[in-house]
Parts: C-alpha cells; sequence; structure tokens
DNA sequence: ATTATCCTCCTACAGGTGTAGTATGATTGT
DNA sequence: ACAATCATACTACACCTGTAGGAGGATAAT
C-alpha cells in the first residue's frame, strides 16, 4: 500500500464515480479534467492493477476496470501520511488551520460543532 | 513549486529546526530518524539548490544551508493541494474526517470552538 | 608534518512516473 | 463485406527520486 500518486487519485476518483467500468467510458469521464490520451488511461490502469489498486475483469468484452480499495480507505491512508509528514502529528495544529483558510458552511460548523461536544467525556 | 517529496520534507524539517546549519549537523539531526549516507543528504541539498528550496552560502566554509520556504508556506502549499486532490476541495469532510479519528486534547477542543464561533459574523 | 576526517564535487544506476506510439485483433456503421 | 473506430498488448523514452561511491582538497588531532 504504497501512497497513490496525484495521476492515481484522478484515475481512482473516475473509477469511484463511474463505479468501475470500460475504457472508453473512463477517457470520457476523464478527459474534461485532464485531456489524457486514451493509452495514457490504459497504461496507468494496468500499471495500478500489478500495483493491486485495480481489478481489470477479462472475462468482459470490453475489459471492466474497477477500483479495489474504497475511496474512504485511501483517504485515511492519506490523512494519516499527512498528517505525520506535514504536521508531525499534531491534529489540532491541521484542523485549526484548515479552519482558518478554508471557507465552511454554517450547516458544517454545526456538524462540526456536534463533533467537538460529542468527544467530551 | 512543485510538490516536496517525503524526503525533501524530512530534510526541510532539519534545517528548520537547526535555522540553518551546515552539513556535519545536518547529518547528526536526520540520523536517527533516517539513517541517511552524508553523500544522499548532500545530494538532497544540492538537488534542492537547484529546484529553489534550499540556499547554500558557499562563502561560509564548511557551507551553510538553509530552508528558502517558511514551513507555513509549505504547510499552507501541502494542504491545498491535499483538500483537492483527496477530498474534492470538501474541507468540512476532511475537517470532520480529521476530528472523528485523530485525539484532541480538550484545550485544543476548546480552542477549536473558538475558532468556529468567531466564523459566525 | 602526518594521518584520519570532513567537505564538496562529480558520477552512477535502478526503479518509478508521465506520456504516449505501434501493431494487431475486435466491433460497428453503412 | 469493408472501412473506420475501439480495445488491448507491447514498447519507448525522458525525467525524477532514492541512494550512494570515488576522488581530491581542506581541516583537525596528535
Amino acid at each position: 500500500m504504497d501512497k497513490l500518486s496525484d495521476r492515481e487519485w484522478t484515475v481512482l476518483g473516475a473509477l469511484w464515480d463511474t463505479g468501475g467500468t470500460e475504457l472508453g467510458q473512463l477517457v470520457e469521464a476523464l478527459r474534461p479534467a485532464t485531456g489524457w490520451n486514451r493509452n495514457t488511461v490504459l497504461t496507468y490502469l494496468t500499471r495500478m492493477e500489478a500495483k493491486g489498486l485495480v481489478a481489470i475483469d477479462k472475462e468482459a468484452s470490453p475489459h471492466i476496470y474497477r477500483a479495489l480499495l474504497s475511496r474512504e480507505d485511501c483517504r485515511a491512508q492519506e490523512r494519516r501520511s499527512f498528517l505525520r509528514r506535514v504536521y508531525q502529528g499534531s491534529a489540532g495544529d491541521l484542523i485549526a488551520a484548515f479552519l482558518k483558510e478554508e471557507s465552511i458552511s454554517p450547516q458544517e460548523r454545526d456538524e462540526l460543532r456536534r463533533l467537538l461536544d460529542e468527544m467530551e467525556v
């Protein structure tokens, strides 16, 4: 379970969003954001299969490509590595920095307060 | 201003912690966490100079190496890229996930509540 | 002064990553 | 049935990254 590269996140994003599908659909889904060549996408997919990130159903024709890890699992992994690397493990500092800089809707603020209150005890 | 690699974060960490110093000190500072060979550290430093991440004072002997970017600037950069890549820009979700998973001291909780309240205009 | 270290420079080299091109078989539109 | 398009496999190639080794001058310890 190595770190995911930027492109791998993008490819996985398309796989999660589509729920897994064939090449043409993926290329279409990725085109607006990336403009990648079809073979570029295919290269990513096959390399990611070798790493255990993607499953390729080769019975189907065209082949069906799907993510082997859930978005949440990948996020959790990335959160941990980010927290360690960038904030030396200090979650409080990290959260404070995001709170200060990013815009949060009132609903989200309430939700966050609720989470904070739940942590009491 | 490319993304920093893991090793680059580590090297910068030593530069920030020491405030900039000579090679031997850096190798010492890095040894416990990394065990890197002196030349490995030197290679990082010179490559990072080429990228504009590190300044090398070559008048001094031995040379003095220091970071060209502040820790907070690097953190801000990394936060933005993390938020986009992993959370598609949804800061609320991101913060909620860290809150749920990481442990936050009561003091930090109060501080976070204060930040939330400040956002209510 | 000599020897052991340190510092800097230059070189190396394997593996990973971004980005396709080519060849070839499968499929579809007419 | 034929042409155009799609899918897959294989190949390519430059640049980046991790990780040093060797050479040669500078320095420090005795």
